[in-house]
DNA sequence: CAAAGTAGTCAGAGACTCTGACGATCGTCA
DNA sequence: TGACGATCGTCAGAGTCTCTGACTACTTTG
């Protein structure tokens, strides 16, 4: 079975127990587009030009996305100190709020594939990626 | 770094190559979104059903999808002669046609990752996923 | 200080997905 | 066998996400 495919399944899979988990505990307002921009948020703020090239989508989209996840509380932009044609999206109060949420889901989803796999062919699992990421990356 | 972004990586960057290979080959009037059903379709052909429960999306998406690699030359419809409500979707001429040209992309992409990982650890990555598909792939 | 480049927005369009409702057909159980 | 619930696929309408192209404001470079 082609590997393409093969790395899809699971990633789907994590992808739909983490949204799940967050719309149960109540942050049903949020998309995976806006999550995979919101992720890449950098701990003291984002251009929005740097998220679109790290998400791998155009500047607009990014915006259009920027400007949801603002107006539902997850992020704000302040202008960038550094350039004045530029203002940082920062992770605002909502936003901070989903991340251990976020983070304790992936975290049982992980529990589980290291229950099935064994503990080492989980660590395997996440070295080779590692190493994979070396040449599929181009943002690491 | 979170397993869900690291198998997303990797997968995303096998489906850009291979669409960017597929579109340089004259098949440029496919979309990932197409071609997610369109891998699925079995053999002897499958039901619109079938096929949106397999790809995870509503059979309207599905249908919406088929009608336009149906228009395009990918697939046909034909009826199905065990129940006279359902139709089977088959792969027809370009469909088949586009099949090895795809095929010879993923050999390419996949080359390249065994010479960066070594035979080992791609054999490794691919028993592994292949386990992960168990209790990942509600479909396999 | 003019020219070239970069950050972000506006406008418009196309692609994909969904919910809800529907007719046609199938399978089952009284 | 015939009524009834389930299933197959479609139509209609709406919302989300993405793109291309063009533009303003600001920065960097020579």
């Amino acid at each position: 079975m082609n590997l393409g495919l093969l790395l899809f399944i699971p990633y789907r899979s994590m992808e739909a127990r983490v949204f799940a988990g967050l719309a149960e505990a109540g942050y049903d307002d949020i998309t995976p587009a806006q999550a995979r921009v919101f992720q890449r948020i950098a701990p003291d703020g984002s251009r929005l030009t740097d998220l679109a090239e790290q998400a791998q989508i155009t500047k607009q989209s990014a915006g259009f996305l920027v400007d949801q996840l603002e107006r539902a509380g997850y992020v704000e932009r302040v202008p960038d100190p550094t350039d004045a044609r530029a203002r940082l999206v920062r992770i605002a109060r909502r936003g901070a709020e989903a991340i251990p949420v976020a983070a304790a889901i992936v975290a049982e989803v992980e529990a589980e594939w290291a229950a099935h796999l064994g503990k080492q062919r989980m660590a395997q699992l996440h070295q080779i990626l590692g190493r994979l990421r070396e040449i599929t990356d181009p943002y690491q």
